[in-house]
DNA sequence: CGCATTTGACCTGT
DNA sequence: ACAGGTCAAATGCG
């Protein structure tokens, strides 16, 4: 095993948020400071919680712009408020203006509400032919028939979906911290059950999205989370109002779950000279019983760029697989990161940001080829550890950068780490 | 005047 | 030595 990363990172809570736009967070900041980041265009700004006198509440956070155009600011949030002074429930700032680029986490949760009104399956115009021929796996069984339940319509209407409306650039709601936490079914022991649960849930859910919106694709996560949920990421296409479909999928039931939405968005600008670059995957399998354990590619379906992947990797996936993988005997998550272009372009952060978003200490216990500038070093027979990234790239010496981009065939080769809980 | 920001210096860990 | 985080005096603003 190398241990390449030690895990020394602040042993304060620290999260982190990457928006196209400053954010309001509810909470009053005092600038303490400024710094220029190595290898960075722009400056990073320091802030305290206004009430650090006042009240002790040690909160701080920086914020730097990590990208011009479209413009993207990455807040590190550390430490937590312990202050009395939060001006109003802070937002989740969701951001698009692509409206035909539209994901959705989807987390299913025991019922806990009886208001909603329950539809008899026969109402439902669930059509369950177009899986059963094509995939065992996701067959469908007439037998097991799963109501959806929608309590009222309020502002939600499927043509409302579809064409139209004009998606809000920002959907505020409150945090929602329990997310990607567990189904009953989901977390049963018995594989058979589960599995079988798992089928007509999927199965269920294209249904489902097939009427509330063009699903593109849909993956569920076999993990549970720490709290035991089951999640699935599924992504829409033409929506019309995010809000709409949202409250949409939130007022629905599967059997006895609640459905819980959670949106997760990406935006890409498409410029023209970008159109033609091949696609960058991103794949992230689990390396826990690798040969059983499913590979994700979350992305190679995305039409994305470069710089949004690294959003998208900011926003959700890792950290919701990381959740998933919490409590469970997997003993970490393998990145496979296929592209150059994604360690060219400003995401020298990628490992910090995934120690942040995931919201613990990781240790990269092996590499395969190099993963960026520690992986890098060590292949060039490097032994320092370091456990901060970040600061090494792009590597100082010109011989490890000459190495690092040599022929460009980064994306043959690829990059990779595994890490680990510790 | 009071409070916030700016900014170079200082501190700390590697 | 260096990078990044913080301090605090100077400065700005309503």
């Amino acid at each position: 095993m190398i241990n390449l990363f030690s895990t020394c990172r602040k042993n304060s809570r620290t999260s982190t948020e990457v928006t196209s736009f400053l954010i309001d967070d509810g909470h009053v900041w005092r600038k303490y400071g400024q710094k220029q980041i190595l290898n960075s265009k722009h400056q990073r700004n320091y802030y305290r919680c206004t009430y650090k006198i006042d009240q002790g509440c040690r909160a701080t956070k920086h914020v730097q712009k990590i990208m011009d155009n479209p413009p993207k600011y990455k807040t590190t949030y550390i430490g937590q408020h312990t202050c009395d002074n939060l001006q109003r429930a802070p937002p989740i700032i969701l951001d698009s203006s692509d409206p035909s680029d539209t994901s959705i986490l989807l987390s299913f949760e025991t019922m806990g509400f009886t208001e909603k009104k329950q539809i008899d399956p026969s109402q439902c115009s669930l059509k369950h032919n177009s899986y059963s021929s094509s995939n065992n796996h996701l067959s469908w069984n007439p037998n097991k028939q799963v109501p959806f339940i929608k309590s009222d319509p309020v502002s939600v209407t499927s043509s409302g979906l579809n064409h139209g409306h004009q998606r809000p650039l920002a959907v505020h709601s409150g945090y929602d911290n329990g997310d990607m936490t567990s189904s009953v079914a989901y977390s049963s022991m018995n594989s058979t059950y589960a599995r079988e649960g798992e089928e007509w849930n999927k199965a269920d859910l294209h249904e489902l999205f097939a009427e509330v919106g063009e699903k593109e694709d849909m993956y569920v996560v076999r993990k549970v989370c720490k709290v035991g949920r089951k999640f699935v990421f599924a992504r829409f296409f033409k929506v019309g109002s995010l809000h709409v479909l949202e409250n949409r999928l939130n007022i629905t039931r599967i059997g006895n779950f609640n459905l819980r939405a959670k949106i997760v968005m990406f935006k890409k600008p498409i410029s023209e000279s970008k159109k033609e670059s091949k696609r960058d995957e991103w794949v992230l399998d689990v390396p826990s019983e690798l040969t059983q354990s499913p590979t994700v590619n979350l992305l190679a379906s995305l039409n994305h760029t470069v710089d949004e992947s690294f959003v998208i990797l900011s926003l959700f996936e890792p950290q919701s697989l990381w959740l998933s993988f919490n409590n469970t005997n997997c003993k970490g998550v393998k990145i496979d990161i296929e592209s150059k272009n994604i360690i060219e372009s400003g995401s020298n952060s990628i490992f910090e940001e995934v120690n942040d978003l995931m919201g613990m200490d990781l240790n990269c216990i092996n590499t395969c080829k190099f993963f960026i500038a520690r992986d890098f070093m060590a292949e060039e027979g490097c032994t320092k550890a370091d456990d901060d990234v970040t600061s090494t790239f792009p590597p100082k010496s010109k011989k490890l950068r000459d190495f690092k981009y040599k022929h460009g065939k980064m994306k043959d080769e690829g990059e990779g780490v595994i890490l680990e809980c510790v």
